[in-house]
Parts: C-alpha cells; sequence; structure tokens
DNA sequence: TTGTAAGCGTTATCAG
DNA sequence: CTGATAACGCTTACAA
C-alpha cells in the first residue's frame, strides 16, 4: 500500500461517475451551455459526491483571460493606501476579478514584477503608486493591457487615472486658513516624484493669492517621521507658523506632535492645521484633524467602472481620465481657540 | 483595414522568426533544460523582437501547481495586519510565489471566496484572520492544500501555525504592573473569537496571581473606537484604574484617549499601559506607547518556512505549529511620574 | 440535448 | 543538442 500522489479530480471522473460524457459535465458547471436539468443534476450529484472542483486554468488557456487583475501597491503603511486596497479588493471580487497583489519599492521592482504578472495572463494593473516617472509610465503602457492609476499623472494609450482634485482642494485649505486670519501658512509637501501632493501644494499657492509672499513651504516624504522632522527643524530655525497645510494626514500628524512637543504649540488654540486623506488616525482624539476625505469609496468604484469599460473594449486601448472633488472634514485642528 | 484583435505573441511565432523548433524556444527560457549557446541567444533576440513574454498557464496545467499562494486578510485597517501583509507579499515573491488575496468579512464570505481560490488551483493558503471557529477550520482543513495561520488556534492535519507567545506575553504585562506598585489593574479584551486575545488574558490573570481578584475586565473588539468606548464606559462605572493591558495597540490607543478625555488620567503619570503589536502609531509622541514586538519580520519568515516545507511534502499533509517569543517594547506610557 | 473531437500554449519524453 | 509528439483539463464547434 504506497503512498499515492493525489491527482486532482476532473471533470472526466466526474463523467464516469454521473455515466455521462466529459463535455457533459462541463455544460453542467456553465452558466450558458443548454443541458437537460435531469442531466443536470446527475452530474452536480456526482460532482459533491467526488469533491469535484472546476479546474479555471484551462479555460484561462483557451480565451486568454485570466479574471486576474494584477494591483500594484507601497506604502501599505500609510493606513490610507491599506483601506483603499481593502476596498479594491473587494470591489473587484464582486464584479468576478481576482487580485494578484504585487509590493513594490522601487521603479525596478516594478519592472521586474509586471515581467511575473505577465506571465499569468492578467487582464489589467491596478496602481496607487505614488511613482511618477516616464520610465514607469512606458513600461506600463508596454503592456498593452488596461492600466488604472490612482492620483496619477502617468499617460498613456492604455492607461486611465482617477484622481481626487487635488488642486482645488489646495485653494480651499487657502481659503479656510485666510477666512480665520492666519498671517504665516505653511505648507508641507510630499516626495517630489508624488504628482498628487505637488498638485497640492500649488493649489494652495494660488489660493493664498497675495499671502503667498509669506508661504513657508517644507519638504516631508509622506510620512509620520517627514512630518515630525520637518516641523522640527522649522521650529529651530526659528518658524513661528499660525497655519499650515499638510499634504497628507501621515505627516499631518508627525507636524502637530512636533509642534507640541517641541514649542508647546497646539493645533487649534495656536496653529490651524490642515492634512489630507481622512485616514482613521486623524479622527483619533490626540489628533482630531481637519481634512480632506477623498471618498475611498466612490473613487474605487470608479476605478473598476473605468476597468470594466477597458476590458470590454476588446483589445483596443483606453484611456480615461476622471476627477474626483475631495470634501473637507472639519474637525478640532481648524476649530481655533 | 479592418480592426483585428491582438493574438498574444507565443513560443511557435518566436521559433518561426528565429528558425528553430517550437520546443527550442520553451528551452531557451527554461532553467534547467541544456540549449547551445548560440541557439540560445538567437532565440532570444528574436523573443525580445516580437516582445514576447512566456505564458504561464500551460506550465499550470502539466504541473498542477500555479505558484500562486491565496492570502486571506481581514481587518486591514489595523496598521498590523497592513504591515504583515506588506511583508508577506515580499517574501513570497523572493520565493517565486504569488499573492491571490482576498479579503473577508465572515465565515460565509471565506467559503465562497476558497471556493474561487481553488479554481485557481492554488498551492497554499496564508492567513491571519482572527476568526478561530471550528467550521472555519474544517473548511481550511478540506482544501487539502497546506493552510498557514497567523496567531490561530487553527488546528488540522493541512494546517500549520505561526503564533507569538500570547499567554507568556499576558504574564510579562502584568509583572511589569505589579513591580511599579500597580493596585487596580484593568484588562482590556479583544473580539471574543479572537484566540490571540483570550491568551493573552489568561497571561495576564495568571501573572497577576494574587492580584487577580482586583482584576476588572473589559470587552473590547479590537478596533480604536471599541477601546475608548468600553474604557469610557468603565469611567463612568466609577473605576479609576492605575495599570492597564490592552490585548492590541489599536484598543490601547483608544484607552489612552479616554483616560485622558474622560477622566483628565494621564498615561504614564496616572495609569501604566501596555499594548501590543508594536503599530507606528503607538510610536507616535502622543501615545508614547509601552506594548508587544511580535517581530513581524521574524513571524513572516518562519511561516514562509513552514510553506515551503509543506509544498515540498509533495501532497502529504504537513502540520506544524511554531511559537516566537514576543518583545516587550518599553516606552513612556509605562515610565510612571 | 448529447457525444465526439479539435484545439489552447506550454513542458516533458523520446528518437535522431 | 535538437525536433517531433504526447500530454495537461477544459471549452466549443459540429455531428448525431
Amino acid at each position: 500500500m504506497g503512498v499515492r500522489e493525489r491527482r486532482p479530480v476532473t471533470s472526466v471522473d466526474v463523467a464516469k461517475r454521473a455515466g455521462v460524457s466529459q463535455s457533459a459535465v462541463s455544460r453542467a458547471f456553465s452558466r450558458t451551455a443548454s443541458i437537460a436539468p435531469g442531466t443536470r443534476e446527475k452530474i452536480l450529484k456526482a460532482a459533491a459526491e467526488l469533491d469535484y472542483r472546476p479546474n479555471r486554468i484551462p479555460a484561462i488557456m483557451l480565451s486568454g483571460r485570466s479574471g486576474m487583475v494584477g494591483v500594484v501597491v507601497g506604502g501599505l503603511s500609510n493606513p490610507f493606501y491599506a483601506g483603499a486596497l481593502e476596498h479594491l479588493v473587494c470591489s473587484l471580487r464582486e464584479r468576478g476579478l481576482q487580485v494578484l497583489l504585487v509590493h513594490v519599492d522601487d521603479a525596478l521592482t516594478l519592472d521586474d514584477a509586471l515581467e511575473q504578472l505577465l506571465g499569468y495572463r492578467i487582464d489589467a494593473v491596478v496602481t496607487a503608486l505614488a511613482i511618477g516617472s516616464k520610465a514607469v509610465a512606458k513600461a506600463l503602457d508596454a503592456l498593452r493591457i488596461p492600466v488604472i492609476c490612482f492620483n496619477s499623472r502617468l499617460t498613456g494609450q492604455w492607461i486611465s487615472t482617477v484622481s481626487s482634485n487635488n488642486r482645488a482642494a489646495g485653494v480651499v485649505a487657502a481659503r479656510v486658513l485666510r477666512e480665520r486670519g492666519v498671517m504665516q501658512p505653511v505648507w508641507l509637501a510630499g516626495a517630489l516624484r508624488n504628482a498628487a501632493s505637488v498638485a497640492r501644494g500649488e493649489g494652495f499657492r494660488r489660493g493664498l493669492g497675495a499671502m503667498a509672499g509669506e508661504l513657508v513651504s517644507l519638504q516631508g516624504a509622506d510620512t509620520y517621521e517627514s512630518g515630525y522632522d520637518a516641523v522640527s527643524a522649522m521650529l529651530l530655525r526659528g518658524v513661528r507658523p499660525d497655519g499650515m497645510f499638510c499634504s497628507n494626514d501621515m505627516m499631518a500628524c508627525g507636524a502637530i506632535d512636533a509642534l507640541c512637543e517641541r514649542a508647546g504649540l497646539s493645533c487649534s488654540r495656536d496653529v490651524m492645521l490642515l492634512g489630507y486623506d481622512n485616514i482613521p488616525q486623524g479622527a483619533w482624539r490626540a489628533y482630531d484633524l481637519t481634512t480632506f476625505d477623498q471618498g475611498v469609496g466612490q473613487l474605487v468604484k470608479t476605478a473598476c467602472e473605468v476597468l470594466a469599460n477597458a476590458l470590454e473594449a476588446g483589445g483596443e486601448p483606453v484611456s480615461q481620465n476622471i476627477v474626483i472633488e475631495a470634501r473637507l472634514v472639519e474637525r478640532g485642528s481648524t476649530a481655533g481657540g
């Protein structure tokens, strides 16, 4: 009684047991094919007894479509991206699409990862990478499958984008600060290659109007630590802000902590401060952060619709660019007093 | 000049162009097969010109192994899980395994999701679900492929677990509080079905020894809000703790905020407080949380090794249970004064 | 409605 | 080293 490698149950096994042809089994599991109800039941019974599970791999071979979407993420340590991924995975699954996940640190890993994913014949790529280089755009466009990017400026025949109106939000942030009498505004920028951050900064500067001359710009890198450090350095230089706009909530939290710890400045009492993303941590009592909500649900839903369109185009490139307004969420950090 | 659906480039196309047989092309891309260097180069050149990319799907059909691992997550809003996922994705990729990601809310979604994943002939399942029901264990075991669970008590022929020593950490937490003269200890439990939380609570109670009689136990649900609410309710009941152990950092942050906002109690000055997971937010200055670090890197590395073992077992079930010690990270929340 | 048979694009085996 | 050929487990004409 040797140990036998267990061969998975195939449609042939089921066919044998049900006393029908193998193609009948295929039809029993197909939505479109026509089959006599009795035959179908007989087959399903046999299948259940054998614990048969249709193998999707041959279907992929025939159709050339895998039903899998490559999802490329970086920076899951930012709760905004983690939340977006969670939404995305659910939405794609509802549309019958599976997620092949790749984590990417840099453009090099990306090339490598895409190479591998292509071997699996993924139908499309969805990404929220903040990497906005020409090289990346070119690599993605060369895949000849639909690519959907969040908050990106990448362009290409096959590339669609879904973004929040970063620039407009920047203008709103400036208006909020001006209305409340801020005299010394500070802009805390995200990573340079982050297109969304650049747009937010442009909007902010424009919104400040005449006051833009007073603007102090800090360079961050999208993380809590970078926000904390940039603000600490600013305080050491003797700058005392009374209004701040941070390119994302992570940096905003770091900024708040640095203001408090390094200079005893409290947000709302001494400094009006806004962030971006509306991450859960911003709502934690210790921060109570005014911020912009990108509407992850809406963003993801739109992305899935764009994706569906692109997949239906049947091999023809589709490129859409959709912008969604961000919503100001006012909390204590701009309450004043 | 009608629009033609573009057929992907196959090895036959490359063979034609390079003037060799199709099997030569296969060999040119294989690591093991032997082929003349000249032939190989000729083929690679032709492949590059045609932008050929080997299709992995047929290989999956032949071998029955997809090189894909189903990764099941819930609660990505907890940065601990988001970070763990990031590590896991990278580690699996280094081993040449792709990640098929599924998000699960409840046991029902799980069954459904597994059903689908099986169609893709995934080689294994990795999960960090806090769902610990018998039904889930049975469903996973029935897949007849290796299953690796983090911090779970699930058991089965095919199920391996990698956990931190939750019970021991609980004992340590109790020792820390006792040593610092705590008189009114409080335990903030996570969701009931969370086996890790149960073990932490058991360890804590045992570690308290004679003082266990004074212990106040609160029921949370692993989230910030649940921690905030449970502690708020406790304060309303008139309980004034001077030491707390929270089943995870999210709840610990909620607890800290409630203590401060509802009763003006400060952690470290009035209350010694410990969490679990060592999420980045715990290190943020506003919380400065003492906690237990599970060592995500180590946890994931171990899980991947267990997985590799199980995959090499060639169809035979493998079940390992590995426990890793958690490391106490002391910060301000237990500094006292 | 059902069965037969021809692929899908690789890898593996075997002869040359 | 190389080329022909047989799988792999399905879906889909086509014929009965």
